[in-house]
DNA sequence: TCGGTTCAGAGTATT
DNA sequence: TCTGAACCGA
């Protein structure tokens, strides 16, 4: 019966798939068919009886990732997928919090803050504390608790060893005391608080760990280091723990991955069954080259070699262009001819290093009529009007929750200004108690009006009750005034249309997966009762944000950032803006390892390609309103020769990029001119020139400013990063 | 309470 | 250059 199961697999697939129940660490090349292995390896567990759907536990990082193992298990198996432990860290912790609410000493109505309600507990913070955010930024104070956090570190144990972080810590004890007074929990504190919940309560620890056997992890190599210990802890001594994983495409670093999970994981394991899976599905051989050739550039990396038993394809092409605006034309022609071929446009990908050059982009599309969709962007849950929508229903649900408070208090507007506010903080502080409970403590008209605000949610409340989640939204942005506040503006139209969109949310929320799951997995432990549906939804809008954006379905080009592109694929893929200081950014290069996460990168941009792929940059681009005289990134000449093909005529090697190469006298003309830069001659320089430092390097000169012996020039050297030299002093040699 | 002005900052992002 | 946030005046 298995056979069907494991019909098609490769060597290295079946292996991984088939391993005895021991740690694993699979090392899944990019188009490895790692989610298939992944889904594969449950199905055959469960197929085999070496577990139950209740003893595995899957781990993802996105709710895009979960849904779609939830599917494919779905589609292998005639099992209910429904009470089976697949889901986020935060969506699993989520679960076990809710479940075990007493013994992590949480409300069981405890809300979830997403990162713009966490900036706000904490600016509130701050004002109340009477702290100077010049001096503190609420910004900063975030990153350290959360950076705090997700090292499994508590206030009482961040180490100090200055005043400024002692400062920092305090204010974090702090702000951990207001989050447990309003019974909220903010990202980070789900899996923290979900740790400490197993790490002190044993009889809890010793039931999820003897109840999961099989733990499995997806996207290994972007773990922190409290996810890590989590999983550690869930495993114990004897579950085992499949970890899934590409070493070469850990790009997330900056918001606390850890690479170096995976090398603990295999020594701490003593993981006896390491399985590369190197055959790579998606690609023709010299995008596989190409990626291959440049990631060898790194040097701390497990190792792998991509391979494909298609043929070698089209080579890499590459094109120069003389600045971000011609750069952007070339692609639209390149865009219309591939569609001219019978591409689909949501086939081909146009990928970019950082948002701000979606820009130059867009406006080209957009003059030429080509439909597309940029990824990344406002997401239906965070939305100003839903928010304000959701900040009632939690009102309604915990009102301690003064985040929530003050957000709709006066909203829509109901003559409760700045000044009451201040007061009610007051007289809530002097007391001890939230905001809502101390509306008492107000005076006079002001007073009044908090006190009608209150009755509202008091009687939203009462009145809602046992009405089912719909009804209880309808008659929130009803009854709140937000429809006919919005109603009411002149461009409110689309505001009105997602509160009612949030109701539509809500009865598909209790219809389909989300209560039903939620409810079936606290019963099944039998710890706490039934969380309120309303309850499950307010979970449910934290931790999913919803789709970003509209106009799906439509047939569109597919614009985003590197990152946003990682594990999805197309037919053709344009990396653009391949230029030092871009791509490799230049603020990667003061970060430890910053050039290689910027590599690893470019080749998760580099393997989205399934036959075409296209580089290319730009000698001038505009940048914070100045033009940049950028030169050629590295990584372009980290790739094989043989297997590019250049679309403008090759510059001399070694040069670098030579702009306003027409100036040199028999320099071949560029094949696309340059914008002229303003050429300024001064002591025989000029902009755009390209010359030689004894120290470092090849630059391009920038900016040429004063005269005589002040004479200076302001040059971009590219990886060295843009230097001031005074021309009296600097040796420069023409390059 | 709104609307305009000013100012700083400008990298990637899921939950 | 452009954006978002903060600030100030009516």
């Amino acid at each position: 019966m298995s056979d069907r199961l494991l019909a098609g697999l490769n060597d290295k697939q079946l292996a991984a798939v088939t391993l005895p129940a021991q740690p694993a660490l699979i090392l899944a090349g990019a188009g490895s068919g790692k989610t298939r292995v992944l889904t594969t390896r449950i199905a055959w567990l469960i197929q085999t009886h070496q577990a139950s759907p209740q003893g595995i536990l899957a781990v993802t990082f996105t709710n895009k990732a979960a849904k779609e193992m939830v599917a494919r298990l779905g589609a292998m198996l005639p099992i209910n997928t429904r009470g089976m432990w697949i889901g986020t860290f935060h969506g699993l912790c989520n679960r076990l919090l809710r479940a075990h609410h007493r013994d992590a000493g949480l409300p069981q109505t405890f809300q979830i803050l997403d990162t713009a309600d966490q900036l706000s507990a904490i600016k509130r913070l701050l004002k109340g504390a009477g702290i100077d955010d010049e001096k503190y930024p609420p910004r900063n104070l975030q990153a350290f608790i959360n950076g705090a956090k997700e090292s499994g570190l508590r206030a009482g144990s961040v180490e100090v060893d200055d005043p400024y972080t002692r400062k920092f810590v305090e204010l974090y004890a702090m702000y951990d005391a207001q989050c447990q007074r309003e019974g909220v929990v903010d990202f980070a504190e789900l899996l923290l608080r979900c740790y400490e919940l197993l790490a002190r309560n044993e009889p809890t620890r010793r039931h999820y760990q003897q109840r999961f056997g099989h733990i499995l992890v997806d996207e290994f190599q972007d773990t922190n280091t409290l996810q890590y210990k989590w999983l550690k802890l869930l495993a114990g001594s004897h579950a085992a723990i499949f970890a899934v994983g590409d070493d070469d495409q850990s790009i997330y670093a900056f918001r606390g991955a850890n690479v170096g999970n995976m090398a603990d994981f295999e020594r701490e394991f003593r993981v006896a069954n390491v399985i590369r899976l190197e055959q790579n599905y998606r690609s023709h051989g010299n995008i596989l080259d190409a990626a291959n050739a440049l990631i060898r550039h790194n040097a701390r990396r497990l190792g792998k070699n991509l391979w494909t038993a298609e043929g070698t394809g089209e080579p890499v092409r590459v094109f120069e262009a003389g600045s971000d605006g011609l750069e952007a034309a070339w692609l639209v022609d390149e865009v219309k001819s591939l569609i001219a071929d019978g591409l689909a446009r949501r086939e081909v990908a146009v990928l970019y290093r950082s948002n701000a050059q979606s820009r130059v982009i867009e406006h080209a599309l957009f003059n030429a009529g080509i439909a597309y969709r940029v990824y990344g962007g406002l997401r239906f849950f965070e939305r100003a009007e839903v928010k304000h929508a959701l900040a009632y229903l939690r009102l309604i649900e915990n009102p301690a929750d003064d985040t929530a408070f003050l957000r709709v208090v006066n909203f829509p507007p109901r003559g409760i200004g700045a000044r009451t506010l201040e007061q009610l903080q007051d007289a809530a502080k002097a007391g001890g108690h939230s905001l809502c409970a101390a509306v008492g403590g107000v005076a006079g008209k002001a007073g009044a009006n908090l006190a009608a605000f209150v009755g509202l949610i008091d009687s939203l409340r009462f009145e809602t009750a046992n009405l089912p989640l719909a009804e209880i939204v309808e008659a929130v942005i009803d009854r709140s005034g937000l429809v006919a506040h919005y109603r009411a503006e002149r461009e409110g139209q689309e505001r009105v249309e997602n509160l009612e969109e949030l109701v539509n949310a809500a009865a598909a929320f209790v219809a389909e997966d989300g209560y039903a799951q939620d409810a079936s997995g606290t019963q099944a432990d039998g710890a706490a009762g039934l969380p309120s549906p309303l309850a499950g939804f307010l979970s449910h809008a934290s931790l999913e944000a919803g789709e970003n954006q509209a106009a799906e379905g439509q047939d569109a080009l597919q614009l985003m950032t590197v990152h946003a592109a990682k594990g999805l694929e197309f037919h053709a893929v344009f990396i653009t803006g391949l230029e030092e200081g871009l791509f490799p950014h230049e603020n990667s290069m003061q970060e430890l390892d910053g050039l290689e996460e910027e590599r690893r990168l470019m080749y998760v941009a580099i393997t989205r390609a399934r036959r075409r792929l296209y580089l290319s940059f730009a000698q001038s681009r505009m940048l914070h309103g100045q033009t940049r005289y950028g030169i050629r990134s590295r990584f372009i000449g980290e790739l094989p020769e043989g297997g590019l093909k250049w679309l403008t005529p090759r510059l001399r090697e070694g040069a670098g990029l030579r702009l306003g190469g027409w100036h040199d006298a028999g320099g071949a003309p560029p094949a696309a001119p340059a914008a002229t830069p303003s050429s300024q001659h001064t002591s025989g320089y000029r902009i755009g020139q390209t010359v030689r430092h004894a120290r470092f390097g090849e630059g391009v000169i920038i900016r040429l400013e004063g005269s005589g012996t002040d004479a200076r020039a302001k040059i971009n050297f590219g990886a060295q990063g843009v230097k001031e030299l005074l021309l009296s002093i600097a040796r420069l040699e023409a390059a």
